[in-house]
RNA sequence: GCCCCGGUCGUAUAGUCCGGACGAGUAUACCGGCCUGUCGAGCCGGAGACCCGGGUUCAAAUCCCGGCCGGGGCGCCA
């Protein structure tokens, strides 16, 4: 006898042209579609329960592989027993599993869990999964551990976006804005750790580059020298997930019609002062001490991509548009940005270890001290010189795959407007 | 916080500017029929919508007001 196999999954198209009919079956994890083939003269069983069934139900079919590959669609199937284990029982279905009707992106968000039977949607989060498998094997062959810090925290803003507020008995909680202050307080114990958090941020965004909830990538590494040595660890690390998804998800990639090329190491570091420069040269003019917004960042990006260069660092930014925590080198900071193609991926830097520059950097930027005991007590026992990063995945995603909008790039968004689903 | 824009069959859209044969068009999905290799198949038939409330008018999907829901940009932020 034959040896059967069972394929699991849902119907997402049907074409029934008289004495067979054509199902396409979305693969288990996967995005090549399987063409079931039923053909009357064969199995005139499988080809009555093949023509009533709906599209969008759930089915368990076994048979085998077609020896002879016609379908230009996908693998071909010959099944010889189709059973329906969930029906499709709406008949107006909100999206068309053929993928010949657009939707917008507000009908995805709300019916994500049907679009993920969709190739191109699949595609997407099979890649996200392999991004952050990617990273953490990365991390590990680096000699860095796993953590996880607090995302109820007592303690307010840091500094920078604000910060969601709720209730924890009798007293007030924050969610937290980012893993800063707890994976520096761990340096005093730890040497190199990594931990993928999401981030809560408060503000009304209401762009396509903003989430309220996000996802990071962050790290901290103690006894370095300086921020070069975070940036050589971020290069590599960013080095690693392009050659891994090109390697691994090719398929994905070709779905989404993405070319991946590994960046060339080292990324080129571009001053803060250099980056007026260029923005001069441009036509715009901002004052030193500025932050770069989005309209300079894109430009910068504009210029980058001129010479042919997606990934760049920009270093040396004033000191007084970074947080407390950076280390301060006079008017400057030993901080950067990573960019790429005119959006601001990560930043990182060196940290200030020393508790009488850090305390004096809080009072600088107008924080008080006293709210921050629990994190500045950390820095008593000998802290010593460290550094970090925190890397938005939706913003790598958005890069890499060239997505028109962030919530592309994670299941369920959170936005100014939407909670549910 | 500020400023724009939108809401029409399940989905995606045409129509709105300039009110009248809009009795609301098209595509796809859906229902029924024909077809033994479809590949966004094809052909025949069917069903399916003007966000809510008020106003103007002989006449409102179309104009006005309010509400609800959504989209985008700026600021801020990663």
């Amino acid at each position: 006898m034959f040896d059967l196999e069972t394929l699991c999954g849902w119907i997402n198209e049907k074409k029934d042209i008289g004495g067979i009919v054509f199902l396409t079956v979305v693969p288990d994890n996967g995005i090549k579609p399987i063409v079931a083939v039923c053909k009357k003269g064969r199995n005139p069983e499988v080809w009555k329960v093949a023509k009533k069934l709906k599209i969008g139900s759930a089915v368990r079919i076994d048979g085998q592989y077609a020896e002879t590959q016609i379908s230009k669609k996908g693998l071909e199937f010959i099944p010889c027993k189709i059973v329906v284990v969930s029906e499709m029982s709406e008949e107006k279905i909100p999206i068309d599993f053929s993928g010949k009707t657009p939707f917008l992106l507000d009908t995805k968000l709300d019916y994500r869990y049907l679009t993920l039977r969709l190739p191109r949607e699949r595609a997407i989060f099979i890649i996200r999964s392999e991004i952050l498998k990617l990273a953490r094997e990365w991390f590990y062959k680096n000699g860095f551990i796993e953590v996880h810090t607090p995302k109820l925290c007592g303690a307010g803003a840091e500094g920078g976006a604000t910060v969601f507020e709720l209730n924890y008995f009798e007293k007030k909680a924050y969610l937290a804005q980012s893993p800063q202050l707890y994976k520096q307080m761990l340096m005093s114990g730890l040497e190199k750790v990594f931990e993928i958090t999401p981030y809560f941020r408060a503000e009304k965004f209401s762009t396509t580059r903003h989430l309220n909830e996000s996802w990071g990538i962050d790290m901290e590494v103690g006894f370095i020298d300086n921020e070069e040595d975070i940036m050589r660890l971020l290069e590599d690390l960013i080095v690693h997930l392009v050659e891994g998804l090109a390697e691994r998800c090719s398929k994905e990639l070709k779905i989404l019609n993405v070319k991946l090329k590994a960046p060339e190491k080292p990324f080129p570091r571009i001053k803060y002062d250099e980056v007026l420069e260029i923005l001069r040269r441009r036509g715009v003019e901002i004052e030193w001490g500025e932050d770069l917004g989005d309209r300079e960042e894109k430009i910068l990006g504009e210029e980058m991509t001129k010479s042919g260069i997606d990934f760049y660092f920009i270093t040396k930014y004033p000191w007084k548009v970074k947080p407390f925590y950076i280390m301060r080198e006079n008017y400057l900071s030993r901080s950067f940005d990573l960019d790429c193609k005119g959006l601001e991926l990560a930043s990182g830097g060196q940290r200030e270890h020393r508790i009488n520059e850090l305390v004096n950097n809080m009072l600088e930027k107008g924080l008080n001290p006293k709210d921050f005991e629990f994190y500045l007590e950390a820095f008593r026992y000998a802290m010593p010189p460290h550094g970090g990063y925190g890397l938005g995945v939706e913003r790598l995603m958005m890069k890499l795959l060239n997505l028109e909008n962030i919530r592309e790039a994670i299941l369920f968004p959170r936005d100014r407007w939407r909670l549910v689903p």
